[in-house]
This record gives structure tokens, sequence and C-alpha cells, in this order.
DNA sequence: CGCGATTTGTGCACGCCTTCACAAGCGCCT
DNA sequence: AGGCGCTTGTGAAGGCGTGCACAAATCGCG
């Protein structure tokens, strides 16, 4: 991505900290591991050594230790890492200390469930206003918010300077949508809607398709089906209690 | 890849055709790609080029190319793949075919509305039980479903031959409730809560974690703005319409 | 004050995945 | 029948990510 200026160290050198630029597989971590640190901070635990902190999140330790090294993360040899003080350096990387304004678009099954959802606020996320184009549903009151048509999106997101959408609506209407939270400013989108979404090279989206679970789940079942089928009988082997987590 | 046995083509050359061994990152997009085809027929081609149908799913055409060389499939030189037969393909690469027997645990917020999802009967599943150990929700009936009581599942789930979980209860049971699965014969699991879970070799798991997807957003949020600060003022360039997904 | 136990940070090698580039194959048109 | 244009399938190269293994660093204790 950038190259390098001046090979100075990352530490702040002034005002504004130096933005490392992480691996993807790395920022794709972080998270998991804010939030085993959360739940070792709510334990009484201070510090956490790698191999600790890398079960709790489910990764090797190895990974973790070369991850928090990439955000030039202190962590103390033959103590491990101080709890508190990593829990503010991933914030501060993925930009929680902001707690970004997010809008949700669709108001349906899922949405309503979105919506009251509490995982959000309690991980850094304000849900500010959420949007309807069946005028149905527009005024309905959900945990608070009431449900404002698309029409208002573009104004209510400037007022709002909302970065980040999530979108909830038919796959249809889904890149009608997205170009509306586009249009707004948005420059985050979070999609729930089965499909491709075509947007500006500035604007980052992420897909979450239960349907494409399943199937590469589907896919694993009929691949141990065909395997118990030829070899040995079958041998469910319980391989103590380890864990198992497919794909990425 | 796959050395080469007495020259035949991978055909279903006995009772049981050989089973390939994909690359995970093929396998993830598979479904993707059977999504695009059955978008494709519907609008009545009979064929598409690695490049149109690479372009429907959002990928590189090479990639396209590659992945389907994986399963032997059989497209036509000069003239691309037929879609018909590719969806049947893939379709049966996924172990899709069976109409999978899914059941799901915990009838809240977010079970209503993945046990309401016509989404998934349209992609090859077939959701045939809702659990939940609330006894106000036992009884309950959704989308013609009848909640049953937890206790129950692994007699049902033994019944009706589930192979795969969906877990929907808040974080703190989602262990107990993926060990209850397992004692049920369920080997694969889609889970809602955030955490991890700790299952037989044998299990397979996928996680999804809304917060998760948004804290990666909010990082490139955050990456963004310490970027639009230094360089040469906010160029927001549209790009044209092009396609920006963010980690995979 | 020195030593051993412990744990981090990382150099290195390996494997997976992506992408390019092109030869081989196929159909159509003349 | 032959040639031409189009598209697939794949060899090769490069990049990225993972995990091992170990040196460097720190703490506690005698
Ligand atoms: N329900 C689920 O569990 C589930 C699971 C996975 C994915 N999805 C996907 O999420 C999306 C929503 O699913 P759902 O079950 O909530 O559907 P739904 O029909 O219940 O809700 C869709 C909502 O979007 C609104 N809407 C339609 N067009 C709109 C537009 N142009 N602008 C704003 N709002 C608009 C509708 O009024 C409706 O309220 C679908 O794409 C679906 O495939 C749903
Ligand atoms: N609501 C959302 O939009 C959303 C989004 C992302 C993730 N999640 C996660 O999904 C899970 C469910 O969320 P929700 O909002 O539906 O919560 P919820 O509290 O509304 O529903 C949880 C349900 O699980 C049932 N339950 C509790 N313990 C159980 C057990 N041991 N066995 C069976 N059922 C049990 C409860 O009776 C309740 O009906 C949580 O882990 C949450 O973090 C929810």
């Amino acid at each position: 991505m950038s190259q390098q200026r001046h090979g100075s160290t990352p530490g702040a050198a002034d005002g504004v900290p130096a933005f490392p630029d992480l691996p993807e597989a790395t920022i794709a971590r972080l998270p998991e591991y804010l939030r085993a640190l959360h739940h070792l901070a709510e334990t009484g635990a201070e510090t956490v050594s790698s191999e600790g902190l890398a079960a709790a999140a489910g990764v090797n330790s190895a990974k973790l230790r070369k991850d928090l090294s990439h955000l030039g993360s202190y962590g103390t040899r033959g103590v491990g890492y101080d709890v508190a003080l990593l829990v503010d350096q991933i914030e501060y990387i993925l930009g929680l200390d902001k707690n970004r304004a997010v809008c949700l678009v669709g108001v349906g099954n899922l949405g309503h469930a979105l919506a009251g959802y509490a995982g959000f606020a309690s991980r850094g996320f304000r849900v500010v206003a959420l949007f309807d184009a069946d005028p149905k549903k527009v005024g309905e009151q959900i945990n608070g918010l009431t449900v404002q048509h698309t029409d208002d999106l573009e104004r209510v997101a400037a007022e709002e300077s909302i970065a980040i959408g999530v979108i909830a609506t038919p796959p249809g209407t889904a890149q009608a949508v997205a170009d509306a939270l586009v249009a707004a400013g948005v420059t985050s989108i979070l999609n729930f809607a089965p499909g491709v979404l075509s947007v500006p090279s500035n604007v980052d989206v992420r897909k979450v398709d239960l349907a494409i679970e399943l199937q590469i789940l589907s896919f694993h079942e009929h691949r141990k089906a065909s395997l118990t089928a030829l070899p040995g009988g079958r041998s469910a082997q319980p391989a103590s209690g380890d864990q198992e987590v497919v794909g990425s």
C-alpha cells in the first residue's frame, strides 16, 4: 500500500501517530482478541501470556504474538501483556474510541432483530437511525428509535455524520439502497442481502450471507460422508476437547 | 494438483464418483458462483463465459476458471460454460441435492428472524426443528413449526437425522448448546453467539459475529480518515462503478 | 548481584492462493 | 476445408499468511 517514507520507527513522532498498515488477516483477528481481553478483564486478570490469550481467542500463540507485534504493542518479556493497555491499543487501532454512528436500512424480520441487538452498543457502535421504504413501517418505534423514510436518508446521514450503513432489505433493492447510502456519504457498508454490490472504490463493503455459510458446512458434510463410505468404518473420534473451525 | 492415475477423466468411473479435495478458498466461493448461476438461469441464459460469470460473482475471471477447473468442470472453449450443467455440478459438490435438515436453537430476537427466513429453503436447506430452553417459548408456532424444549433436542435430532445446527442463544449458553448438539449427533454448527466454541475435531464450526464485521469496517474508516488527514486534500474519487469488497 | 525461569518478538522456511500470460481447443464463417 | 476469433484450462511466478524455533529481554529469588 503506502511505501515507507524516511525509515523512522512507527512511534508517535508528532501529534498524529503514524498509522501502521496491518495485514488484512491480522485486522480480522483483532476484534476476537479484543473480545477475549474484555472477558479476561472482567475476571480480574491484569496480565495475560500470549499462550493464554491465544487459547481464549482460539488461535495459535505464535500467530497472536506476530499479530500484536505488528501494531507495535508493548508486552513484557517474562510476564505477558497488560490487559488494560492492550484493550486500549486495539480499540484505538480499530477506531472504536469514536463510538461510531451506524444506520440500518430495512426494518423487516432481520432488521428488527438487528435494531434491538445490544451487542452493537457494547462493542463500540451506536445505532442512530432506522430507515424503511414501507410507509406502514415509518413511524414505528424500535428500541427507542423511530423508523424514518428512506427519502430522509441523505439528510439524516449528514446531520448525524454517519459513516457506516447496514443493509437488511430484499436482494432486489440492495443495490439501490447501497447507491443511496453512498450518495449520503456513507463509506462503509455491511450487507445482509445476497448478491454482489457495486460501489465506488473508496467505499468498503462486507457481506454476510447465511445461506453461503450453511452451504460451506454442507460441503464438509458431503465430504465427511463420502470419506466414511470408503475407508475403515465410521471413526467418530471425539479427539479430546479440541476446537475446530472450518474456513476463515 | 492430483497426480494423474491412468489418464482417465475424473468422470464417475464406478458407483461412487471420486471426491475432489478442493482448496478451502475455492469452496468458499462456490456458493457465490451458484447464486450468480441461478440468477443467470432465470434470465434465460444457456451459457456463460468465465468473464461474465466472474463479473456476476464479483471475482477475477482467472480465479473463477481455476476454481471451476478444480472440480473437473466441463466448459467449452470458444463458448463458455453450460449454465444448467454447472448448477448441477456445484450443487452436487456442495451436497445440496440432499435438501439438508437444519435445526435452530434459541428462538429470541435473532432466532425468530432466522426461523422465518425464506432464503434457507430456496438454497437447499430445510429448517425442521426449533428449540428453546424458555418454557414460555416452547409451544409457540413460527412459520409452521412448533418450538420444542431443548431437552428433546437429542431425540428429535436423531429422528430427523439432523446434521446441521444453528446456535442463536446468548453467549453464555452457547458452549452448553454446542455440547448438546454434538451429543445429538450434529456434525456442523453455525454459531451466532460471540465467543469461541470447543468441539470435537470431527465437528465443523462456522461463526458469524456481526460486531466483528462492524469493527473491521471501523478499522478501515479509521485508516481512511488518517490518510486523508496528511496527503493531498480529500480525494473522494468515485472511480466509476467499480466494486470494492474488503477482506474475505 | 548473578542466575535461572519465563515469555516476548522475529527470522526463516514452507505452503496456499492469486494473478498473469499463453497454448490448446472449439465453433463459425467464408 | 481451412482459417480466424474467441474462450477455456493451466504452467509459472509472486505475494501473503502460518508456524516453528530460538535469541533477546525481563522478573524474581537466593
Ligand atoms: N430474515 C433472516 O433471517 C435473513 C437471514 C439472512 C439474510 N437475510 C436477508 O436480509 C434481507 C432482509 O431480510 P428480511 O427477512 O428482514 O426481509 P423482510 O422482507 O422481512 O424485510 C425487508 C424490509 O426492507 C424494506 N425495504 C424494501 N425495499 C426497501 C428499500 N428500497 N429501502 C428501504 N427499505 C426497503 C421492506 O419494507 C421490509 O421492511 C434480505 O435480503 C434477506 O435475504 C435475512
Ligand atoms: N439480535 C441480533 O441481531 C443479534 C445479532 C448478532 C448476534 N446475535 C447473537 O445471537 C444470540 C441471540 O441473540 P438474540 O438477540 O436473539 O437474544 P435473545 O435473548 O433475544 O434470545 C435468546 C434466546 O435463547 C434462548 N436460550 C437461552 N439459553 C438457552 C439454552 N441453554 N438453550 C436453548 N435456548 C436458550 C432464550 O430463551 C431466548 O429465547 C446472542 O448470542 C447474540 O449475541 C444477535
